[in-house]
DNA sequence: GACTTACGATACACTTGCGTATCGTAAATG
DNA sequence: CATTTACGATACGCAAGTGTATCGTAAGTC
């Protein structure tokens, strides 16, 4: 095999089991099956070799077309959540968030990869059923979607909270309706009270 | 001053700064004023020394009573949107929540004070309009507050784009009226279209 | 079949930061 | 005033990990 090839195979391998900041240069040359010193003769070192391997990431994600809205996005977040249920996406993107903060070159290869790559499967469905006028002409799609995506990785990440489909759900129901009450009477003071 | 009270000052201020991994005993030391022999006689760690500081960090938000839902919730989403305009957070936040993934005596500590501070005052404005029935009865407090502060949180570290008053205000629009045009019925296949 | 080139393995220098140990000193106590 | 105790400063040992240098070797080339 291609050494190039595998050293970012092996790259990803790590990254994802024990995070950016555990992998080691010499780890990723012996799962690779190389010397640590032909690493350095084609990459400039460890940032730049990690950031080539997360632009590898390639993920396939689904393209859900039900026939509803609701189960459209309620399929793209079923497969968010599921990835939150794996054990080792912690350590994976809790390191590619601190990652992101020190590097350039790592923060672009994570929103071009990772990040595109979910946000894409969600804009092809919200973007079919706005289309359809299924939602409001004026809501913004990239915000959007920060509100679909957000609240799984705020719980993930941030609170330790279980990202399950019961919560999918009770985001979805939300983003999708609102929640105030009847009709849209919330800027009247004091409310119906 | 109380050498206790001046390390974990240091230690706070250290972490704003440059964040968590960036934070070194010794620079902790030197900036309190005391010899790194004083921090290990009274703490284990770096570990539980950080925890103890990220504690102790006593957030004042403001506990909006504007008189409307919507505006209550902008005042705490503008708070946090502030918070994110300083460009010291994203390494502090960035940290933690690296360190929430490796420690669990940070993870409590963060989560305890820091999170909890948001959402309590974000929970009271919640509480407080669900009693005047503004909120859906059946709308869970716990996972709008996800809702509300996932978003920004998401934008932030993970995207890098602005959280600016744009955003927090097509957040709040959308959480409140919710993005389905027209009544419900985007439980029908294909819509109105 | 001699030569070149790239490679795997390994040893090494260097940096950084944690945690410990030592030492002189200044304040508190009797 | 003598003694004790805690402290600040500092030096040290130790462990990881990066990036470089060396060396033997297995390929392919003329």
């Amino acid at each position: 095999m291609e050494a190039h090839a595998a050293i970012l195979r092996a790259a990803i391998a790590l990254i994802r089991d024990v995070g950016y900041d555990a992998v080691t240069m010499e780890c990723i040359a012996s799962c690779a099956g190389v010397g640590k010193a032909t690493l350095y003769r084609r990459w400039e070192g460890k940032e730049l070799l990690v950031a080539e391997a997360i632009e590898q990431i390639a993920i396939t994600l689904p393209r859900p077309d039900t026939g509803t809205l609701r189960e459209d996005v309620r399929a793209v977040m079923r497969s968010t959540s599921g990835m939150y249920r794996d054990p080792a996406t912690r350590a994976l993107l809790s390191g590619l968030v601190a990652a992101i903060a020190r590097s350039e070159p790592i923060a672009a290869a994570v929103r071009g990869g990772f990040v595109a790559a979910r946000r894409a499967a969600l804009r092809v469905v919200l973007e079919r059923w706005r289309d359809r006028h299924m939602l409001r002409p004026d809501a913004d799609i990239e915000i959007l979607m920060d509100m679909i995506h957000g609240p799984l990785f705020y719980r993930f990440l941030l609170r330790g909270e279980p990202v399950d489909e019961r919560v999918c759900d009770a985001v979805l129901d939300m983003v999708l309706r609102g929640v105030v009450a009847g009709p849209m009477d919330d800027l009247i003071p004091g409310g119906n009270s």
